[in-house]
DNA sequence: AACGTAAACGAACGTTCGTGCTATTAACTA
DNA sequence: TAGTTAATAGCACGAACGTTCGTTTACGTT
């Protein structure tokens, strides 16, 4: 884990940032980029140092290993998550509308094209997950934190009398996920930004379908969605 | 493609296939397996020609280069999948039970373990999606397929009364899709075996909020499906 | 301005990758 | 059974892989 630099970062009393941080940062920005079109096995040293107009030396001196640079990767991908999908939704008092625009940021970050490859960590948990070890684990783990937080969003929700109390949280967060892992694969293989509104579609049903009904004034109306735009 | 080996194939008065052909087969049964866990850059004609113990030229000459292997193995793969999912529910007459029991079929093959790394097309598009060329062509034709046949078994519902014709089978296609791809994941990641009954469940009311009286009826009840077992 | 350290480089390592050759063995045919 | 074709092995290649080394450049501090 990155314990050496974050106790350096807490003990200094944030200067600007040493030569070598910014460069880290940089090459983690291009690993993130690489990673997510060729994935994390993909990402090459060799590669990653050329992209970038450095040595492979130079490069590999800051991690030491390519499991360590797998994992910084990992790491900086999910930063970027976070400022993309979270952030954005954290304000807004808890209940379905935010639960709503946490849902409608992710298909944003997607359709934004945040990541060139689509969703970093569809395509790292696919890779991974025959791959024991601790990059999968990684993988594993951020994810359930995203599965942990809409969980928590339905959760809120159900506090604030907008979604039924007998619905079971983690079974409404399995089909969210579900759809978005639907859309953004349909996105990636064919391009097809119908599969977008078609999870719209859905996840609003689906929200109808557990929403009270002071709860479902706070969603958009179906017809706002309309399935068009361009097939294949 | 494998133009060539039809062919001979189709010449030939089906004699018992000639050791080219047999070993051949032999060898794409283990890259399947190989690929499905270590995705098709990671199998590699070194290591399943050890797998295989034989030598890499020996291998190599069945196929000529490592793209025929990968497009060779994917076709492979298609017919694992067809004989494993599409074979067994053709008996039947169109309609909802017969869709329902695609579906199902689908699950089993997932849960059987048919292939080790899971759903081998869900692991090559997620692979491929963003590698331009012919592997990735035949994986999105192959899931093309796939899509087309659960529109196909929608449309049949439709015309036999079972689902409603305000429908779009389209809709209910990404769905059903998005919901294996789900499972399929926490499955992979996780081990997650309820991912199962969520994707069952789900699926079982996305059908029944599309069906007709009658068709409803032909499902099983909702009842039979509960989720438990093992977590992660 | 000079020093000490941190960052980047260039070259080389042992492997493994995919892909050609040329033999040699095995399988089918006459 | 002999002869021919098909199948496999052996060896070598250039390139790229992750990694290590010693050296040189650049930065940050007194």
């Amino acid at each position: 884990m990155s314990s050496e630099a974050e106790a350096i970062e807490l003990t200094a009393i944030e200067p600007r940032p040493a030569k070598g941080e910014r460069t880290r940062q940089t090459i983690l920005e291009t690993a993130v980029d690489i990673a997510s079109v060729e994935g994390l096995e993909g990402l090459t040293i060799g590669r990653l140092a050329e992209a970038l107009s450095m040595s492979k030396s130079g490069l590999f001196a800051h991690f030491g290993s390519k499991l360590e640079l797998q994992l910084a990767t990992v790491d900086a991908a999910r930063s970027v998550f976070i400022g993309e999908v979270i952030m954005p939704t954290l304000a807004g008092e808890p209940g379905l509308a935010r639960l709503w625009n946490l849902c409608d940021a992710w298909f944003l970050y997607i359709q934004g094209g945040v990541f060139r490859g689509g969703c970093f960590f569809a395509a790292a948990s696919a890779e991974f997950d025959s791959r024991p070890g601790p990059v999968r684990d990684k993988i594993a783990a951020i994810m359930k934190e995203w599965l942990a937080k809409l969980v928590r969003g339905i959760m809120e929700s159900q506090a604030a009398g907008h979604i039924l109390r007998e619905s079971e949280p983690e079974q409404i967060a399995f089909v969210i996920n579900s759809l978005q892992m639907g859309a953004n694969w349909a996105f990636q293989l064919y391009g097809d930004r119908q599969a977008f509104d078609r999870a719209r579609l859905a996840m609003l049903g689906l929200f109808h379908e557990n929403a009270t009904p002071v709860g479902a004034q706070l969603l958009p109306s179906r017809g706002h969605i309309r399935v068009g735009g361009d097939a294949d």
